[in-house]
DNA sequence: TGTATTTTTATTGTCGACATGATTTGGCGT
DNA sequence: ACGCCAAATCATGTCGACAATAAAAATACA
């Protein structure tokens, strides 16, 4: 393995910033999109060497990751990306639904005029990324607008852990990214365009049954993936 | 400061056990009943010399202290006891009530024998420190009880977030410590019972009411001690 | 040849020391 | 006496090396 990233590049730079968090905003990014595969092992001293950096600020990006749940470290022996946990997804869609309901209804409560023009802002750049056609920057950007609203919820405790569980269905998306075509894509945008517009008038039974709806979407999408071809369970470690 | 624990006494079986997760351990312990107070300073080298190892497993725990927001890091600065955010009280009492209500709901609908039969043994366990009048031990078990409930709810996006609840709530419920009597411990009792039964006969609606109800109780308990002072849950919506 | 046991090896866990950066202290000029 | 700049201070951030540990490999034995 000598995949040579910008990382040991500008090591002037590194070290202005910050060693340890550099490493954790790169890793997280690379797990969530599946650059790294869940359930491969990471190795600190290939970090360390990939990195330019010595082993302890990797350790603490590495802790740092295992608390949110994106690495799983074995006592004593390795630390591996998170894998998908299929098993789950029952439990896992179940919170999905729950927080988009309750991220969307608070934000229709307590939304401000600067939450709404974020959040149409992140909207327009998702239109922009369905009509480019680039998957990747839908995904991002649709995790990024439904994480604005739920800030403008202003719960932190729900926010918290509504963008932990955006970031886990970001890695499923990214899954199943071969499988988009045009027309879901498309119907998002318009279950978005309501969403925004029930919270800019603060109706917040329309936006519970907006997200409600658009949750079962997306959840019922990525069922359908999965158990088209059932194959990838038996492929994937868990 | 030569606060002697129990900790640099015995040395042979901190190497054996770990040396970080030991002090993860403890200082959660210390934070969550109030040992170190909210808002006081932590100091690397001082931890380190109190339980006789280097600073790198204490900054290890730390790192994770700080991912469950138990305390917080400046960076490059200092990190301190998480302060007890009393601005954000009012979303905290929402995410709670919304976690009581879900996790009890979902132990109605999976619970299994053992399940019940853990959850029984700690009703068990809160009786008994009711009737000790042991109140520290009266908030650890309360704790572990609607915990226990949360896994046999078999969620565990839920259950994490509510165990987190919990303890901020334990830490809320130590601050006000002093002003507890005897008759609500007892209302709790009997509501724990209701809960109790209404999980074991899978009545999901009942234990979603219950649930409801507690959760109210607790919070209107809080809110009056801490509106004692200050009026904070003017706008509060339940 | 198969299995139990020892040795090796690879990786993590811990250590003590140094580098860095922000705050505080002290000196200087006005 | 006041405010500004420099130097000391002090906790954190990082480093390279060593120790512990668990899996794998090698060896001994039946």
């Amino acid at each position: 393995m000598t995949v040579t990233g910008p990382e040991q590049a500008d090591q002037t730079k590194r070290k202005r910033g910050k060693g340890a968090g550099a490493v954790y905003d790169t890793l997280r990014h690379e797990i969530l999109n599946l650059t790294l595969a869940p359930g491969s092992p990471i190795d600190e001293v290939r970090l360390s060497e990939r990195f330019g950096i010595s082993r302890t600020p990797i350790r603490e990006a590495l802790v740092k990751l295992a608390g949110e749940g994106l690495v799983v470290t074995l006592a004593n022996r390795f630390t591996l990306v998170a894998p998908i946990d299929f098993p789950n997804l029952p439990q896992f869609f179940d919170a999905l639904t729950l927080m988009y309901r309750v991220t969307t209804r608070l934000a229709a409560a307590n939304r401000t005029p600067d939450d709404v023009a974020v959040i149409r802002r992140l909207q327009d750049a998702y239109a922009r990324a369905v009509e480019a056609r680039d998957v990747a920057e839908m995904i991002e950007v649709n995790r990024n607008f439904h994480a604005a609203i739920a800030r403008a919820g202003n719960n932190r405790y729900y926010a918290e852990l509504f963008e932990r569980l955006l970031d886990e269905g970001r890695r499923l998306l990214r899954l199943y990214y071969s499988s988009f075509n045009d027309d879901l894509p498309r119907a998002y945008l318009q279950e978005h365009e309501d969403m925004v517009q029930a919270i800019e008038r603060q109706d917040i039974e329309a936006a519970d049954r907006i997200a409600e709806a658009h949750a079962g979407q997306i959840v019922r999408q990525i069922q359908a993936y999965i158990t088209r071809d059932s194959r990838l369970n038996a492929d994937i470690r868990l």
